[in-house]
RNA sequence: GGGCGAUUAGCUCAGCGGGAGAGCGCUGCCUUCACACGGCAGAGGUCGCUGGUUCGAACCCAGCAUCGCCCACCA
């Protein structure tokens, strides 16, 4: 092909999809094992099947496929494994909302069977969807694997490590305070209660003495306690006063009437109580909160349930009976203030807890579920983490993974729902219970619940390669090597895979954890599709191309987090198409030279040196989750080195080497990007007739061989002499060629052609300018007329240096500095004096002749 | 209430002990045969504030301010 038949800009929609196609066709994704190979895997988070891949989905995407095919290319096994989630609750709350919106009808109007029909033909619908995307972004997922979190093999590894931990004691069933979502009418864990501030109100209820003695301490014939949640009066079993709590030492022991419900109960003195708050009094409703449950246990005094599971009050709730708690609320405070019972009500702003998935308040209520007991679990994996078995990247993260580990209150893992495991355990007619995957008879009943979708997650590094079967590819691939997720599931999460994996493998389930950045809107708030700010990663991909993209989100990623900007993905469409348009130079530039330097020139051993140095880097900042500096290493190299200078030394100052090396270099770097750009790198390696597909090639290792010092200083002599010309030129309005003297060390063919200079070797009796080039000085011969001017020039760069000169001075006559100072500081200094010193000494003499 | 992180050019962000950087935007020149999604040359910053450590601080320490994120059972 030649260059002509070639478009100046590069056009992805062209060819992406046929690029997949071929790779795919090609079988370069699949991953057996080979025992005589390396491997390196990295196991896709699996996406949710609820809705569409969104910009976090696609740096993380860029992320593993760029560090996939370095693997590959460097000669691993490289297996990334793709996968999908049944997102039991996240699926179950789409699908439920999507039913009452076309059809009027909740799950229990279509009943078990048909709604989980349903959620199955919902997953299958968005899991295509997904998938699709996944090849947009150029994913080399190994297709033949793909896994989904109810495959009946996974299930079946689900229920395997369920009876296991069952069977070790370390599940359990308990009737415990959980947070109770009563719209979902489940049970969900802590991780998934979002803490909100609202403006609430704080409610005086008064208790009446039920012993007929007198009115208490202050005189009044009550006791009054503050609470956020009156509703929960109807539950109360006692008050609890503090023991150190002088006004209320009489208290302690008397009975009061629990209003509505007419229980009596006792004043107890406990020191969870804080005086300071309120009236410092308690309420103690051990259904109904946590810490009131606690001293229930603590106090043996019985719970008293109020609310049904949908969080309407039950018959335990007197005359609200029946209500909803809201309605319940407001009835009981006016009947309250009715009563004469209702003390001081303020305004008060307090958290709140609210599902994660459907935004509910949560209740915290007495119920009876699986649990999971974490401290034998979570010793091992602290153990792994402190040890630096799995490394977290960046590793504040190592850190605070493990305080939360060391924190770690027992994981309710039963759910209320029907869209996910349903939890293998059966009871007997005779009130046996028993752990099992298929009935033990017929008389028995299996557990209505289902399984935290968490649950599952958490097997996947291992049950995804086969387990619990000792399968060749669980031998041979795990541990994987790498994890790449975004913080928000560190604990929900990556925690939880590391203790499954610890206990299920008696290994990590990888070496490698890297904690990507969040991607933020434009505004620096967080994406969320009810604030309508979600940019969709694939109108993105179709505007400025899938590499552009990638590249982009790559070079934002850093440790921190970041506001998407177009401009990332403008940035990286202009590198590919200057990308482009250099392949389709290269195309055009003859194969052999007749006129040039037999050997490598000092420009053409520069950028092989170079090259040579970028790879090394490039390699080692990609090996450590540096992906931004990589790409800034890359872009670098290939625009203000390869495009920038050699390309344009190639055009004037070649050797006959040149045209090899040039191509060299291309091919080279072109394998450098292929990992983050592999679309339009495999295309330009295509069209410039590079051998095979660059996803079969090698990535480019450092060669010691290639190194050149002397080549380097040499061209960065050249490149600021070349520059002085340039900046001389634009600023003095001087076009044509111009006669002059080089500095000693530069390239005297490329710096005469790339500066426009005709070199003479003495310029006596010319009037020149002096132009400071880095530590040396380029003079170029010019009329007359300039004369003016270049005084002018001349004062400026002389008060210039003298600056610089009076800094250097000014420290090294700082006895401190000389004797402190480590000695090349030091000698830096000196020779940048000197520098300086003869660099004036020039500039003044000058001056001095043109006045 | 604890913990973590951020604050650098108009914007988005690198740099994290030895003379302030990139991209975009801006200014001037260049439609030169790879590329105007371009080239060359420029302008633009008391590196949040106040102290401290150091010969030397954007960088280390302390405090403050502002913003963000996690974690926590105070009614």
């Amino acid at each position: 092909m030649s260059q002509a038949e070639i478009p100046k800009i590069f056009d992805p929609k062209a060819v992406e999809a046929r690029i997949y196609e071929e790779w795919e066709r090609s079988g370069a994704f699949e991953a057996d094992p080979e025992p005589n190979k390396e491997p390196y895997c990295i196991v896709l988070p699996p996406p949710n099947v609820t809705g569409a891949l969104h910009m976090g989905h696609a740096l993380n995407g860029a992320i593993q496929d760029t560090l996939i095919r370095r693997a590959r290319m460097k000669g691993y096994k490289a297996l990334w494994l793709p996968g999908v989630d049944h997102a039991s609750i996240a699926l179950q709350n789409v699908v439920e909302r999507k039913l009452l919106r076309e059809e009027g009808k909740t799950r229990w109007d279509l009943g078990r069977e048909e709604f989980v029909e349903r959620c199955r033909v919902f997953a299958q619908e968005v899991r295509s969807r997904i998938l699709g995307q996944l090849k947009r972004l150029g994913a080399s997922v190994d297709w033949r694997r793909l896994r989904y979190t109810m495959d009946e093999e996974y299930v079946d590894s689900v229920l395997t490590a369920f009876i296991d931990l069952h069977e070790l004691g370390l599940v359990y069933r308990g009737n415990r305070i959980t947070n109770w979502c009563p719209r979902d009418r489940s049970a969900i864990s802590d991780l998934e209660v979002n803490y909100e501030e609202v403006d609430g109100r704080l409610y005086g209820v008064r208790y009446p003495f039920a012993d007929g003695r007198g009115p208490g301490p202050d005189g009044n014939p009550y006791a009054e306690v503050n609470t956020t949640r009156p509703e929960t009066v109807l539950g109360d079993v006692a008050l609890v006063v503090s023991p150190d709590d002088e006004r209320y030492e009489e208290l302690v022991g008397r009975k009061v009437t629990v209003p509505f419900v007419k229980r009596e109960i006792e004043v107890l003195a406990d020191s969870y109580v804080d005086p300071e708050f309120g009236t410092g009094v308690l309420k103690v409703t051990p259904a109904h909160d946590p810490n009131d449950f606690e001293i229930g246990k603590r106090r043996a005094l019985p719970a008293v349930n109020v609310l049904n599971h949908d969080g309407t009050i039950n018959q335990n709730g007197g005359p609200f009976t029946g209500m909803t708690r809201e309605e319940a609320r407001t009835a009981l405070v006016a009947r309250l203030d009715e009563e004469g019972l209702l003390g001081e009500v303020r305004e008060y702003r307090h958290r709140v807890g609210h599902c994660d998935r459907c935004g509910a308040v949560i209740e915290p209520w007495l119920s009876e579920q699986w649990w999971v007991s974490m401290k034998e679990l979570a010793e091992p994996a602290i153990e792994a983490l402190r040890t630096g078995e799995v490394t977290v990247y960046p590793d504040s993260w190592q850190r605070e993974t493990i305080r939360w580990l060391e924190n770690l209150q027992d994981w309710n893992v039963s759910r209320q729902l029907w869209w996910g495991h349903r939890i293998p355990v059966w009871y007997g007619p005779g009130g046996e219970v028993v752990a099992a995957k298929e009935s033990p008879g017929v008389e028995w009943e299996q557990e209505e619940d289902i399984l935290d979708t968490w649950f599952s997650s958490g097997l996947w590094p291992f049950a995804t390669l086969g387990w619990p079967e000792e399968t060749e590819d669980l031998l041979y691939f795990y541990p994987t090597s790498l994890l790449s997720t975004a913080r928000e599931i560190m604990y929900l999460w990556v925690a939880r895979m590391i203790m499954m994996g610890l206990r299920f493998r008696g290994e990590v389930p990888f070496e490698k954890v890297n904690v990507h950045s969040i991607v933020l809107a434009e505004n620096g708030t967080k994406m969320s599709k009810s604030k309508g700010n979600t940019i969709d990663p694939i109108d993105l991909f179709d505007e400025y191309g899938t590499d552009a993209v990638r590249f982009g989100l790559l070079y934002q990623s850093s440790t921190q987090d970041f506001s998407y900007s177009y401009e990332r993905a403008a940035l990286g469409r202009g590198f590919v198409t200057k990308l482009w348009n250099m392949a389709r130079f290269v195309l055009s530039y003859p194969m052999e030279v007749t006129d040039g330097a037999a050997e490598a020139s000092v420009s053409d051993r520069w950028i092989l040196s170079s090259f040579n140095e970028t790879a090394r880097e490039y390699d080692r900042t990609l090996e450590e989750c540096e992906f931004s500096e990589a790409m800034r290493l890359v872009y670098d190299f290939a625009w203000h080195e390869l495009a920038d200078w050699y390309v344009e030394i190639c055009k004037v100052a070649p050797s006959k080497e040149t045209p090899r090396i040039l191509r060299e270099v291309l091919d080279g770097t072109l394998r450098l990007l292929h990992p983050v750009m592999p679309f339009v790198t495999e295309e330009m390696n295509r069209i410039v007739g590079g051998e095979g597909m660059l996803v079969r090639s090698s990535f480019p290792q450092f060669d010691p061989a290639l190194e050149d010092a002397e080549a380097a200083r040499t061209l960065e002599r050249t490149r600021l002499a070349v520059s002085a010309v340039r900046s001389f030129r634009a600023e003095s309005r001087v076009e044509g060629e111009l006669v002059g003297r080089a500095p000693k060390g530069v390239d005297l063919t490329v710096f005469s052609a790339l500066a426009g200079v005709r070199p003479a070797e003495q310029l006596d009796g010319w009037f020149t300018a002096t132009l400071p080039a880095g530590d040396a000085v380029v003079e170029v011969a010019l009329s007359e007329e300039l004369r003016r001017k270049e005084i002018e020039r001349l004062r400026k760069e002389i008060s210039r240096i003298e600056g610089e000169l009076g800094r250097a001075e000014g420290k090294l006559s700082n006895e401190k500095f000389v004797e402190r100072a480590p000695e090349a500081v030091v000698t830096a200094e000196r020779e940048k004096l000197n520098r300086n010193a003869g660099l004036l000494e020039t500039l003044r003499t000058r001056l001095e002749e043109y006045l």
